[in-house]
Parts: structure tokens; sequence; C-alpha cells
DNA sequence: AAGGCGGGGAA
DNA sequence: TTCCCAGCCTT
């Protein structure tokens, strides 16, 4: 059985019964504020691409409960794709400190300048245009033409692959088998696309969970091979995963007599590209001796960890009342204007440890 | 094809 | 602790 799935691009590829999944749906779906639901759909209210758009950005690796006060956040303060293109890009950093995965933001406003310069504003209606945009890839774009357009593409995205693993009991990581996933959806989208799309997204995130398979109330438990196997949470089969290495690095924070911070803007490319953040060292593989900026009376305040996707960081503190500057770029910042700056949460650490 | 790129909630 | 989330881009 696992032999014939996985070998299969074609007419004996399993499909997922799509008119289950929107009957489900139509009584489960989850509310939410970018979505229009399956009642509201049905008379003909049409999705606001550009909310669509957004939180598709914002839901990238980013889980929905983390997105909601983002997304609110920015649909008041920017309410159209114009208002957003017109906006400084620093004004949309700033916005977006704290969720992570700054090139998002990046894309995000460039893609804004995009659609108002060069399509008027207008989102393309179908998957293939759409994925020319800067930071929409395969699924968002198939994502925003299924929502939005009823497109009838494949949405694979992490909870679709998890549930097709699971219904396939597919005995190779899901993350090597792309197009086996894509070839399961695709032979499945029926005419509601967006709805099937969200229905998938739906029961990935509150039935066919990461650690559990709720599959006595799963609308396809009857035909999936991984209940039937006895045990669905084998699936999908884990990657093997690489060891985290550590870092090391000192952060200085400098305060003026009229009680200002100095911050820098970080450089374009790289880790936190064009964040703000607390001048400071390297981060290395090895502790070392802080290297301070000018000579003073430093106070070591302490020691934060902050675990990136890629290595754990442990940075120590340090503090000092003084109006030099520590660099030659950067500017001094009130303390009660902070949490208005594009700081990411490593450096909103650093400060909250410096200052308490 | 592989690696860089955040942060937080759930178990 | 570990997992992993409505992924994309660069090399």
């Amino acid at each position: 059985m696992h032999e014939k799935i996985s070998k299969t691009r074609g007419k004996n590829a399993p499909t997922l019964d799509a008119e289950a999944m929107l009957e489900w749906y139509d009584r489960s779906a989850r509310t939410l504020p970018w979505r229009v639901g399956p009642q509201a759909r049905a008379e003909g209210v049409l999705p606001n691409p550009y909310f669509v758009w957004l939180s598709e950005i914002m839901l990238q690796q980013t889980t929905v409960p983390t997105v909601g006060k983002y997304f609110a956040a920015f649909t008041s303060q920017w309410p159209t794709i114009f208002d957003l293109a017109a906006a400084p890009r620093d004004d949309v950093l700033k916005a977006w400190a704290g969720l992570g995965y700054y090139a998002r933001a990046r894309n995000l406003h460039a893609c804004a300048q995009v659609l108002v310069e060069e399509h008027n504003g207008i989102f393309p209606a179908s998957a293939e245009e759409l994925q020319k945009l800067p930071g929409i890839g395969p699924y968002t774009s198939a994502a925003i033409a299924a929502i939005c357009f009823d497109e009838q593409v494949a949405v694979v995205d992490g909870n679709v692959d998890r549930v097709v693993a699971r219904y396939t009991a597919l005995d190779k990581p899901v993350r090597d088998q792309k197009p086996f996933v894509r070839e399961v959806v695709a032979r499945s989208v029926p005419k509601r696309a967006g709805d099937f799309a969200q229905s998938l997204m739906d029961l990935g995130a509150t039935i066919c969970a990461p650690k559990r398979a709720n599959c006595l109330i799963c609308p396809i438990a009857q035909n999936c091979a991984g209940r039937k196997s006895g045990a669905p949470e084998n699936y999908p089969v884990a990657a093997p995963k690489k060891p985290k290495p550590q870092r090391f690095g000192h952060a200085f924070v400098v305060q003026n007599q009229r009680g200002e911070i100095f911050l820098r803007q970080r450089p374009e490319k790289g880790l936190l590209a064009a964040m703000t953040e607390v001048p400071g060292s390297e981060w290395i593989g090895d502790r070392t001796e802080p290297a301070f900026p000018f000579t003073g009376d430093w106070h070591k305040r302490g020691t934060i960890d902050h675990v990136f996707t890629h290595f754990a960081l442990e940075v120590t503190v340090w503090f000092i009342q003084s109006d030099t500057p520590p660099t030659e770029t950067g500017w001094w910042q009130p303390r009660d204007t902070l949490t208005g700056e594009a700081l990411p949460t490593a450096f909103k650490k650093v400060l909250q440890k410096a200052l308490k």
C-alpha cells in the first residue's frame, strides 16, 4: 500500500474527500479576522485580498494567536494597500518588530509598492502571477488565489503536509515529498477551492494536530491510512534535526544625562536586517572579554538568553551613564519611546535587563 | 538541495 | 526541554 502510494504521480494517487471536508467546514470553520466564513461566502461575500495577503504573510511560520494583534494593528494603521505602500519602510519595521522573520516585513512593503505602482493596487487573480511578487512563494500564491478567487490550485502548508502524510501513511519525511503532497491535494480540489483550502488548514490546526490526531471527530477518518495504522501520530515521519550551536556576545547600553539610550541600525542584509539594535560585539562561538567602546564605569547587569532559528545566544549586558556616543553612527532615543522602535525581541530583553 | 532567517505557544 | 507553526529567499 505504502509502496504504491509513494511511487505514484498519476491516477493511482489517493484523494481527499472534498465533500466531507466542506460539510465539516460549513459547520466548524474557525472565525478569523481576515476570513469570510462559509455562510457569507455562499451568499456572495468576497474576501478582501489585501487582508488575505497581509494575514498570509504574517502567518508564514507563525501561529494564529501570535498574528492576531499584529494584524489588527496593521489594518488599523494602514487600512488599504495604498496606505501601506505610502508608508515609510521604517514605520513598517517598527510595527513588525517582535513578529520575527523580518525579511517578510521588507518584502511586504516592497510588494505593496509594486502592486500600487504596477498593478493599480489590484491583486493578480492567478497563483502564477501572484508568485512573481516579492515575498509570495508557492504556498502564499496558491492560498491567495484559492481564497480570494477560487482558483482550483493545491494549497500546501505545514498543516496540509501533516494531514496528507497521515492520510496516506507516508513513510518518508514529508519535506522530501512535496510533489506527492501537492499531487494528492491537486486531485482533490473542488469548485469551492477557497473554502476547501481553508478547511484543510482548519482540520490540521484543530483536529489533525501535530501531537494528537483526534480521529473520532475527523470528517475524513474513513479512508485515512494513518488512522488504520493505529498510530496516526507516527506520521509525518520526523526528519533528522541538527544541533543548535551556542553563541556569545556583549551589549553596551549607554544612557546620557537626559535619560536617552543610544541605538543604531543593523545592516541591510543578514540576521535582523535593517532593524534597530543596541551597540555590541559580534556573536561568536566563544565567550570573550568585553571590548568596551570607551573606558568608563561600566556596570555588568547580567546576561540574557535568546534562541534564533539556527543558534542560541547569550548576551552579557553592560550599562553606563555617559554622554559619549559608543559608535560612529546611531542616535539617542528617549527611554519612554523605546517600545515604539524597530527593536527585535533579543534587544528588548537586553534593554529590559539593563534598565530594570 | 541546503541553509539562513524569529519568536512564541503547546505538550 | 522539544516541537513546529497558513514559508521564502539565497547560494
